[in-house]
DNA sequence: CTAGAAGCGGCTACAGTGTC
DNA sequence: GACACTGTAGCCGCTTCTAG
């Protein structure tokens, strides 16, 4: 329902959005009538009428930059409905939590699809990858995944919206782990993977580089199901967050 | 482990508005 | 035009918390 957001308007604040909702201007085509009609709850700056116009057109073509600029960060969460094929979610495994330590492997998960960048085989193509997309999904990761990428890619570029997840579900009350959270909502992990945490990714990787080829599989089993399941996480969070604006109508 | 980003409470500054 | 009031934005410092 980001037909229902104002709150990307020069001067608009939480509270003029909410006024114009409770006068019934639930989209942009009935803040284009309302205007027109002059039948708006309050006066308005003459330019909100040409920036919805304009949003009105960025959507239907899936500019999610547009939006991006003009959104406060904190609401760039709305994005994901309209955009979310745009979207990517991201997790990476190291080597330990250190600022020594190393990338190992990177996982995406893009429309149902799973993309390993692994160490030594592939990692060096993350970055052109990354640049494809303009929604970015993480769990934590501007405070472990965005910080550890950018020691390996100095220059990496970044989506110019990014989704910590962690952080929306707090905003919903629900605090924890990735896996913590996972099991609270009833999402349930893939049997050979499950039980696994970050530090067996560590193990396998050792084990990896000794040679056992299985090792590897099994790590990128286990990163392909955090980062798939962050996806479900991200849908949740969407839902509630939407239900919390009351944007059901 | 431990770095560091984000949230949060409390505070000030200030723009916008209303009143006289 | 001067002044007071209100709500918001911006800022600071403190706390919280997760990652492999």
């Amino acid at each position: 329902m980001l037909e229902a957001t104002f709150l990307h308007l020069p001067g608009a604040t939480r509270e003029i959005e909410q006024r114009l909702w409770e006068a019934g201007v639930l989209s942009w085509h009935d803040f284009l009538e309302r205007y027109q009609s002059g039948t708006l709850p309050f006066p308005v700056r003459p330019e909100w009428f040409s920036l919805i116009q304009q949003s009105i057109t960025h959507l239907a073509k899936g500019n999610v930059r547009f939006f991006a600029h003009l959104l406060p960060p904190s609401e760039h969460w709305r994005l994901y409905g309209p955009f979310r094929s745009q979207a990517v979610c991201l997790d990476i495994e190291t080597t330990g939590l250190t600022a020594k330590d190393r990338v190992t492997v990177v996982g995406l998960y893009h429309n149902d699809r799973y993309e390993a960048f692994v160490d030594g085989i592939n990692l060096e193509q993350l970055p052109d990858t990354l640049r494809c997309f303009p929604i970015l999904i993480t769990f934590n990761g501007s405070d472990f995944d965005i910080p550890f990428l950018r020691r390996v890619f100095p220059h990496l570029l970044l989506p110019p919206v990014h989704l910590d997840v962690q952080a929306l579900l707090k905003r919903l009350g629900i605090r924890g782990s990735q896996k913590v959270i996972e099991e609270r909502l009833g999402f349930v992990r893939k049997e050979e993977v499950r039980g696994m945490t970050g530090v067996d990714a560590v193990v396998l990787w050792e084990a990896y580089l000794r040679g056992e080829q299985r090792a590897l599989h099994r790590l990128l089993e286990y990163n392909r199901e955090d980062v798939s399941k962050l996806k479900d996480l991200m849908d949740y969070a969407y839902r509630e967050l939407c239900r919390q604006l009351g944007w059901g109508w």
